[in-house]
DNA sequence: ATCGGTGTTTGACCTGGATCAAGTAAATAA
DNA sequence: TTATTTACTTGATCCAGGTCAAACACCGAT
């Protein structure tokens, strides 16, 4: 025995019971025991780097994937080269909900920063949710919430002005964050601003100017892919502010 | 007895297994038992007309809702006055999705014209789902269905302009009633300018230019309500078209 | 340390579609 | 029937944000 041997992912064996994520993830609601069952099936690989995929658009589904560190984007890649951010993933979000359908991908995920992510293979998870209703339920909820999420995307998409879109992008953010045990108000961007304008429907330049807007109204300090939040109310109050006052953008009504 | 009884919804047992939308709706996949058992949940009342509402935003969530005939619209009311239509529902497709999260509803959801709603009475259903898994799995599926849905949606308010929104509606449209057995060139809109404007992101006087313009351009004939496609291809290639030539609106990517 | 390459910022300009303002036509009420 | 309201259309104008261009800063590779 080399005495030298350190602790490895061997032997911590990382379960779902100890994990921190418990109260987010897919667990959420469920007795020891079942959470005992549900572990039995996740695939812990070993972590992924910036760039790697989780899985490609119009590739076969077969599992669902969890973060567990680190962070990831999902986007619908249009033929020639363009594409649409469609979320950025933080620990304990469930990726993969889209592809049930189909029963393949329609759109591709790939990790932000070094990750280390949970595999749940989808048919022994359906196992599992028959026989057990929490569980069941559970799954519901997360289809559930992740179709409310679209649907305030689409109100941003539809209904908001450009600073209005990184004013919620970067509120929401830092509620998760702090969901997260995180600091709400002092973080580390881990897309490019290119990917926050996909993401936002907005140009480069626009999401650019805006960062340098909000700081000089003292709302923010920005350097690079530091964000500290100074006046979080005041971004909140842009969040549902404009819509108070007034209904302009009347894309709307 | 009244002789001159006559067919009526008591002497008619609207059934499921006899319903047209089976092979669209929940039932899809299940066998000729599982279906019977479905059915037994299923509350048909009476017809609903124009402007009823199916359920409102924040009441409790009990039921899921699915379109026997006519057109219904969820919509997110927001404060004051504004809304965003979220979506236009036909025959056949589920409505409610959204608050099994929340155990509310985060959308309202009203008929645009005379239509026949069943009603499915969730708790009733998750029931069925645990013992019967091809009906949990055809749930799994019709939640996923939405969040694609939601995706194109997401895709359709980032990344196109007005042109390639309006015709991406009226294509979509045309292939759902076409799935329905009805004319995909030859149909009256059952909702407003107004309301095709906010579903799309776009002010009304837009809607109603490209109506115009796409008339003058012979892609189809419109008289108010009533839209008469004459040229598919050419709609189908202004969907899928523009993003082929050279990438323009470089909001995206 | 130097050299690309890529991501970000900033300025100047332009345009698609929103907004404003009438006018017209259909639906409903009286 | 006529009055009133609501939906739709069309034209004129404006502006938020996209596009183009250039400079700059960082980062990995030689």
């Amino acid at each position: 025995m080399n005495p030298q041997k350190v602790i490895s992912f061997e032997t911590i064996r990382v379960v779902c019971k100890n994990c921190t994520l418990a109260t987010l993830c897919l667990p959420m609601g469920l007795t020891p025991e079942d959470t005992e069952r549900l572990d039995k099936i996740v695939k812990r690989n070993r972590p992924l780097h910036r760039g790697d995929y989780l899985f490609r658009s119009g590739e076969r589904f077969r599992s669902l994937y969890v973060v567990k560190t680190g962070s990831v984007k999902t986007y619908a890649p249009s033929e020639e080269g363009g594409e649409q951010v469609l979320g950025f993933h933080l620990p304990g979000e469930i990726i993969g909900l889209d592809a049930i359908e189909k029963d393949h991908h329609i759109c591709s995920a790939r990790v932000l920063e070094t990750s280390a992510i949970c595999e749940i293979p989808f048919n022994r998870l359906e196992e599992l949710t028959c026989c057990i209703p929490s569980l069941q339920h559970q799954m519901f909820r997360l289809l559930s919430k992740e179709i409310g999420h679209d649907t305030d995307m689409l109100l941003l998409l539809g209904k908001r002005n450009a600073e209005e879109r990184l004013a919620t992008f970067l509120v929401s953010l830092s509620r998760r964050l702090q969901r997260r045990g995180l600091s709400p108000n002092d973080f580390y961007l881990s897309m490019s601003r290119h990917e926050i304008g996909n993401y936002l429907g907005l140009a480069v330049e626009t999401v650019s100017r805006l960062f340098t807007r909000f700081q000089d109204e003292g709302l923010l300090e920005v350097d690079r892919k530091h964000v500290q939040l100074k006046d979080l109310a005041a971004l909140e109050a842009i969040v549902n502010g404009s819509q108070a006052e007034g209904d302009h953008q009347r894309r709307s009504s």
